[in-house]
RNA sequence: CGGGGUGUGGCGCAGUUGGUAGCGUGCUUGACUGGGGGUCAAGAGGCCGCAGGUUCAAGUCCUGUCACUCCGACCA
């Protein structure tokens, strides 16, 4: 942990996290406000961020055989009404439009909240045979929903994902394709942005509208509250019915194919921010980072100086890590400040004293020390170095969300347990609405998921006392 | 959609009983500085959210309206 706090615009986390989390975007150059509600200017280091964390999935995607498609951004309102529990859920939240021009259009078209409804469409009419399967397609989109609140990553009326979208012969390739996805999710949090995730299915209340069952990964943020950081799909064969999507089969009758969709936005980036951020702003994990490293020549009008630092800028471009170094005429606090802020995994301060003694320092942003390192052994000294700040920040959030999961026999204790920490708690569960319901009521939690990984935190569900044999995982959500 | 708050240089704010707009920071230029947000000097930058009204005179008072923001409800 940083110690003190080295930036003054940044509002405490412990005095006000809204606060907090909204200097840090705007501070830190992620986000600006653009003159519509919702709509957020996405800067060019929160869009680089983005970038990488594309690049690590879209690989992924392809190494599993998924195709990049693009759909139209308007859906006719008869297509998005075909589907009935599909329409109920995303209805309130549509923006419309209604001309062309002066034109008034014969029908209204809605901005599409998400593509099923396209996708579906178009299955209907280049789908012919068995032979076709699967389709695995996805799309790198923005999507509209007209949400009340918004948030900078968070809630965006407006926002960039990608939504994968597939159809298979049988249930089980499907229902195997939606987990296989949700692993991809869980691989990217843990393994790329550190960010450790509970694994789970939603329950009824909780699944997409429209979908047989829902996935999803959980993250728990620094405030102990939760994040749902993907989401993965199984819709069986209700809108292949819905919009008559039909093949020959290997019996030469006619089916209905199986279907998923799986998507991940840029609330992932409020998740990272709100995962490893502190006082002293972002905190980005070295794998997705932008900026890895970033040099800042001490005494830069000092002969050989800068030429020193483009040296290491060089040495370590050509090692592969991603370096800038700033040369402007900021004073070096100025930087060592500025760049924590942007969360920059390590800095390389070079200056006279280090160029007699041939070596640099290095200062972690995660653990805040600063120790000198010998010029000869830069390269291997910053790559360790890197993969130490990865660990040390999935170590760290995982203690959080190891620390702050709790369990409960009874609705009292989870109400306690909230108040008191807040965090996850884990309860047995009927599977009744009503108990889920009254769960909000009581305790104010809503459930995050019914975690893969079970246990028998109980006899009982905790609300109406029947006994049951599911765990939920519940929690305040984002 | 309900409840609170705020609208004044880019950002953060002050502006008293109405009298013609100021501070901090940032920006520009220059010099000195430089290992944790430096110092000095000289500059640029305002339809006081918008529309009405009261008044000799409105940032200030009145009415309306819009936007943003926080807390709920709704949602990724």
């Amino acid at each position: 942990m940083a110690k003190d706090k080295n930036v003054e615009q940044i509002t405490d986390m412990d005095q006000d996290f809204g606060q907090w989390y909204t200097d840090v975007v705007t501070k830190a150059g992620l986000i600006d406000y653009s003159g519509v509600k919702g709509f957020f200017i996405v800067r060019p280091y929160a869009y680089a961020l983005w970038e990488n964390i594309q690049h690590v999935l879209d690989g992924k995607f392809k190494d599993l055989g998924h195709e990049n498609v693009s759909m139209p951004l308007l859906i006719p309102e008869s297509l998005l009404q075909k589907e009935k529990d599909h329409v109920e859920g995303f209805a309130p939240e549509v923006a419309w439009v209604t001309h062309g021009g002066s034109e008034e259009l014969s029908e209204r078209l809605c901005i599409r909240p998400t593509s099923e409804t396209l996708f579906c469409d178009h299955w209907s009419n280049v789908l012919k045979s068995w032979r076709d399967l699967p389709m695995l397609y996805n799309q790198w989109c923005s999507v509209l929903r007209w949400e009340k609140t918004t948030r900078p990553f968070l809630r965006h009326r407006e926002f960039m994902w990608q939504e994968g979208h597939t159809l298979h012969e049988t249930q089980e390739e499907a229902e195997q394709e939606t987990q296989q996805m949700l692993e991809v999710y869980a691989d990217l949090c843990e393994n790329y942005l550190a960010m450790p995730v509970v694994k789970g299915r939603k329950t009824d209340k909780e699944k997409f509208a429209g979908a047989e069952a829902t996935y999803t990964i959980e993250c728990m943020m620094h405030d102990r509250k939760a994040l749902q950081s993907g989401t993965s799909h199984y819709f069986g064969d209700g809108f292949a019915k819905a919009f008559e999507i039909q093949f020959s089969n290997r019996e030469n009758t006619l089916s209905y194919p199986h279907q998923t969709s799986w998507g991940l936005s840029t609330r992932i980036i409020g998740g990272i921010i709100m995962t490893h951020g502190d006082n002293n702003g972002l905190n980005l994990p070295p794998k997705i980072a932008p900026i890895q490293v970033i040099v800042i020549p001490v005494a830069a009008h000092k002969e050989g100086v800068l030429e020193k630092a483009a040296e290491l800028v060089t040495r370590l471009k050509a090692a592969g890590i991603r370096v800038k170094s700033d040369t402007s005429d900021q004073s070096p606090g100025w930087k060592f400040a500025e760049y924590e802020m942007k969360g920059i995994p390590l800095r390389i301060e070079i200056g006279p004293k280090d160029i007699e003694k041939d070596q640099c320092m290095a200062a972690s942003r995660f653990s805040g020390e600063k120790s000198p390192i010998a010029l000869t052994e830069l390269e291997d000294k910053v790559q360790e170095m890197l993969e130490n700040i990865q660990a040390g920040l999935y170590k760290r959030a995982k203690d959080n969300l190891t620390n702050n999961t709790r369990s409960a026999k009874t609705l009292e204790e989870v109400r306690a347990i909230i108040t008191e920490h807040g965090g996850f708690v884990k309860t047995m569960w009927c599977g009744s609405l009503a108990c889920e319901m009254q769960m909000k009521e009581i305790a104010g939690v809503t459930s995050r998921c019914i975690p893969f990984e079970q246990e028998q935190v109980g006899a009982v569900c905790p609300i109406c006392q029947k006994p049951s044999d599911t765990m939920v995982t519940w929690g305040v959500a984002y």
